[in-house]
DNA sequence: AATGAATGAGCCTTCATTCAT
DNA sequence: AATGAATGAAGGCTCATTCAT
């Protein structure tokens, strides 16, 4: 006992999330329809509404799972001072986290249409736009104000158009946290500035 | 004079354009449908059938036209030496080039993961191979590589984030511009300066 | 002088019912879309209404130009003694004018359902009608009545099923009619009977 | 009681089919759309999409249901000696097949050029090859192989053609089948008796 | 003699969703 | 915990046909 029966009862919802996300991130969350998802998983489309009330629901569901950590660097991030030591650290810490929710951050990358008009939309936008807020200033020359923006930038294209250059995974979050830390120093003032 | 009607005549294969550019850009492509373009022209679904053979095709269409630009700056760059200066250049022309087809490359960037698998994917993903080779040198340090990558992504950057922050847009373009060509030029190992 | 452009002065309508003819039999007359003739003539559809009212005029013309000689056969055998000489010369013409008409009567035979309640279809039957009663007698006993219809059916047979037999075309042609002249011989009381 | 809910459920598949043969029958395959066979049924044409992955599909159906009485003769005929009265055998059974197909084999008969292209087309004549295997011999003189075909013919215009002339279906598919029987005796060189 | 532009109707198909069991 | 059966809405596309030029 102890079998595959008891260890696959309950977790039919992840592998519904897991085999969802694979999808979504390949072709779009448009293109993949619930029928595949459920094929995917032999199961009826109507198993899938007894475990998530839409299919909108699914990727929301994926979305919370997987920005908790965002969030939870978020609220340490808000109590810290304003320093560049912080920045720094946030943003090695949002490497971290980006690393960590990959596929689904990928997924959000090339789904940003689609996902603007839905919930999870805005929350994506709400997020970044506070790492903004955190990251650089207001009163920023505008040529800072866009190294920061930069930054963050750095680190998504670290995820996605690095995904041709050779070399390792985590060398290339490395790299990409090294430039990015390099391109808020600057914004500050750093070696690079006056 | 000269009324609505001849004026109309022959121009609906670029009104069909315009209108679909738009309607892609805002809710993506596959969430617009050809009764939408189609209500919008006060024309009906198969009138688009006329101009183009498949709601694909129209995308394409669009492709073709905003990208030529982009082509030429290709070709030239091709004939150029590899040197730092011509990056600049490359950098300076592209960033024009940029923000002449801007609401289509906002719609490329935004809709990714759809537009992988139409024939217009791979030509875009092609072309952006192409700036990658022609900016960043295969024997760089995997963080110069990064810089390279991140100069141009700092223009797509400057044409999608920074629509969220105050200011002229063609300011924020300069910005932008000025951030990457820093990028590449950090890449080469100056100082920006000598 | 003389060129090609007036040869093709006027011709227009016969190759477009060549054109239809080809394809109505190849594909069917549903199958086969008016943009696929004009396409096949480097013409517009336009141009079809021109020299057609409408689609299924197309099929009448072919039709009317194709079966004037089986009106003849049958306003001539109308005019004959019932007698078996008769029938066997009603035999012997048919089996020309089918070969006359050969790609047409295909392609009756085998679009019969679509044929149907198309105008043409009822004129074909009619003739159909027409010439069975020709062969065969009313008061004769059933078994020599199938006999006569099996006559007809068999020179139809000759055109369709023989296809795929070995042998020269002609040769087909006549060996079929040669069965066909036995049946109705036997379903006269010919050697076959008592 | 019994009420026709419970009568009806599970049966709508055959009720698909049923309506289905019954109206491409009439009007053809092509021209009976889907919506038309819905309508009848009074479900939505999603329904039908339930039952069968495609329009094709129903044919498929109807086809394979229908044609495997057909399909155990030719295997019995297989394993039989190709003498006269194996083929006299083989002609019995196959006006019964025929008789109780009746609907489908009319069908397939008027609508040759639609479903020629359907995958059902080609096992349709791979299926009429090898009854005239059966039936005919290579070596025979042409005439007596034409006789052999129009044994065949003569049976399906037994369906088809006889359909105008008086009489009980029966006896005139026992007349059909006499003289397809003649037919192949014929061909054999007999006179019917010895 | 023929084209360019457009239409209205209709087609096959797919989708997310529901609900009784 | 999941299925079988079905729906309503919509989608992309094709067709025969029209008409001003």
């Amino acid at each position: 006992m102890g079998g595959t029966k008891h260890q696959r009862r309950g977790d039919t919802r992840r592998r519904i999330q897991d085999v969802a996300l694979e999808l979504f991130a390949e072709q779009g969350y448009e293109k993949t329809s619930l029928r595949e998802i459920a094929e995917r998983l032999a199961v009826t489309k109507a198993a899938l509404y007894y475990h998530f009330k839409t299919k909108e629901d699914i990727l929301v569901s994926l979305f919370q799972d997987m920005t908790r950590p965002m969030d939870e660097l978020i609220d340490w991030a808000k109590e810290q001072p304003h320093t560049l030591a912080t920045k720094q650290e946030v943003l090695r810490r949002y490497s971290e986290a980006l690393a960590a929710a990959s596929p689904l951050f990928r997924f959000m990358h090339e789904n940003q249409a689609t996902v603007r008009e839905l919930s999870v939309g805005e929350s994506f936008k709400d997020r970044m736009v506070v790492m903004m807020e955190i990251i650089k200033e207001p009163h920023m020359p505008l040529v800072d104000q866009v190294r920061c923006v930069s930054a963050l930038f750095t680190m998504h294209a670290g995820m996605i158009a690095l995904r041709d250059v050779e070399g390792d995974p985590e060398e290339k979050r490395k790299a990409a946290l090294e430039v990015a830390i390099d391109l808020v120093t600057q914004a500050h003032g750093g070696t690079g500035g006056a």
